[in-house]
RNA sequence: CGGAAUAUAGCUCAGUUUGGUAGAGCGCUUGGUUCGGGAUCAAGAGGUCGCAGGUUCAAAUCCUGUUAUUCCGACCA
């Protein structure tokens, strides 16, 4: 027997063990196209479990799900001067209409005569159209959200963490007030973070990006940070308060409550299918893929273990049997049947991450018992639970490791977190160790260059600080400390 | 988009220096013995050597170009 399933481990090489994960997992691979991925049916079913359970906090939350089209006119893109400058760099554009065969080789032909993009995000396409429909402070709000793929041309690509074309959610809401629009901003963002410890079980720090890493267009952006096993830090989900910026671009404007005109506050937020990545990196190990139970695509798999040809059908009807009970206590699970050696088919379910392996065999189906296993404990160790009661019993199981998983990722995320309080600790920390630095920070102090010789960057400014200190960097009183590291 | 490395069977790789009939292990198929911790024996299938040109009697091997992947940088979610 192997002493890990994966190698390399993740100690000697992080990046080739994340690669190695997705695929000994059967998340995604890569496709023809550059940058694009293809997700198979164990990453879909992830990502579908995102979808599930977000898109139903977003119904609770008075938000309605909406299309709009993959083309955006160039000319839209235009009208908003820093989103251009943020988006122009990375936009694939469609510049024909049709194609023309050339000796057997097909040609693009007919040029538009406005090229459309294929959409980064949507917030220009969505502004035009609300221009038309907002008149009335009585046709406020307006909160909306979108399921998309949207496309950013990506130089360097790695599966689900970058990728030219990637899955997301995007919400849009247009408000009456700033007061409401910056309300909602931060409302998204607690959803977000509630969203991503509490199912995810991964935890996050709170923050707002600085001038230079702000969306393009926005007045704030806020996010969340996560901390990877590695020590580097993980955009997980923003939230931007746009201000009038795209209001004014496009035109979306009211009659207030006093007759009077005035522009519309707008607020856009979103989360990725890069939080698969963030699941991967967060809680693996050296045996494959670890996945919190309540965004695991199947809680559970069931092994029957057919030994004795007189005792299969027993066992494979007990399996279908448990299986139906468990769906009748909400626990997703499937009947590993296929034809394969014992040992080999645990390992496989094992490197997928399924969180529990349910066993039954001769022994079991004369107990009345099952053997069970969690991904979490040691691949050897089994426990008997009886039929009886065993939805009970899984559930709690179940409940454990989604309450250990979010443990273990606090535990090192505040192990591999540290205050520093002077350019000297600053240092100290980054020349030994992967992690993130909090220190104070004013606002004015100039890019130090300890952040270049250290390649690390401020992911966010936190929200969470309250109480006043000397920034390092510009010796400075402040109030706003900083979360400092390296970044995906 | 700059720098470096790589591309040969489903996977991991040898063969390239010195041009001469395409190799191994694992996996796969079939049959046997097995099966409660990544089994084993036997037989078999499977590759115009990333792609496009060029040199040559002859190219996986030499030359030019190109594409993809991995790592580093710049850029970004």
């Amino acid at each position: 027997m192997k002493e890990f399933a994966i190698t390399p481990q993740k100690q000697s090489n992080f990046s080739q063990w994340y690669l190695e994960i997705i695929k000994e997992a059967d998340l995604a691979e890569h496709s023809p196209v550059r940058g694009c991925m293809i997700i198979k049916p164990h990453g879909y079913g992830i990502w579908e479990k995102i979808q599930e359970i977000l898109d139903k906090k977003l119904k609770e939350t008075d938000h309605e799900n909406v299309y709009f089209p993959l083309l955006i006119p160039l000319k839209f893109i235009e009208k908003e001067s820093n989103h251009i400058k943020g988006f122009a760099k990375e936009c694939a554009v469609v510049t024909h209409h049709k194609l023309k065969n050339i000796d057997g080789k097909l040609v693009p032909d007919s040029p538009l005569e406005e090229p459309f993009i294929i959409r980064p995000t949507s917030e220009t396409i969505i502004g035009n159209f609300y221009s038309s429909c907002v008149k009335s402070y009585r046709d406020l709000p307006i909160k909306i959200n979108q399921w998309s793929n949207v496309m950013r041309w990506e130089l360097r690509p790695r599966l689900f963490l970058r990728t030219s074309e990637f899955l997301w959610q995007e919400g849009h809401t247009i408000h009456e007030t700033q007061f409401e629009a910056k309300a909602h901003t931060q409302t998204m963002l607690d959803l977000y973070s509630n969203f991503i410890e509490n199912y995810l079980a991964i935890p996050v720090f709170k923050g707002l990006k600085t001038p230079d890493e702000r969306f393009p267009g926005a007045l704030e952006t806020y996010c969340l940070e996560a901390q990877m096993q590695d020590g580097k830090a993980l955009q997980a989900a923003t939230s931007h308060f746009l201000g009038q910026n795209f209001s004014k671009a496009f035109n979306i404007s009211f009659l207030n409550r006093n007759g009077q005109k005035e522009f519309a506050w707008t607020t856009s937020w979103g989360i990725s299918t890069r939080l698969i990545g963030a699941i991967i990196m967060s809680h693996s190990d050296n045996n494959g893929l670890i996945l919190p139970p309540l965004i695991a695509p199947k809680q559970v798999v069931l092994i029957p273990i057919l030994k004795q040809k007189n005792l299969n059908d027993k066992i494979i009807s007990l399996c279908k049997k448990i299986k139906t009970i468990l769906l009748e206590h909400s626990i997703s699970s499937f009947i590993d049947q296929k034809d394969e050696n014992g040992g080999e088919k645990v390992w496989k379910n094992i490197k997928k991450g399924i969180p529990v392996r349910i066993e039954i065999g001769p022994i079991e189906l004369q107990k009345h018992n099952v053997s069970v296993s969690c991904r979490t404990w040691d691949p050897l160790k089994k426990i008997e639970l009886p039929i009886v009661r065993l939805p009970d019993n899984i559930l709690l199981l179940l409940k454990n490791i989604q309450k250990d998983l979010f443990q273990n990722a606090l535990s090192r995320t505040i192990k591999q977190t540290i205050s520093i309080y002077s350019l000297n600790d600053f240092h100290n920390f980054f020349s030994n160790n992967a992690g993130f630095a909090i220190s104070f920070w004013h606002p004015n102090a100039n890019n130090h260059p300890l952040f270049a010789k250290y390649k690390v960057s401020i992911r966010c400014i936190l929200l969470s600080s309250q109480h006043e200190g000397i920034c390092p960097f510009s010796k400075q009183k402040t109030y706003n400390k900083i979360l400092i590291a390296k970044a995906y």
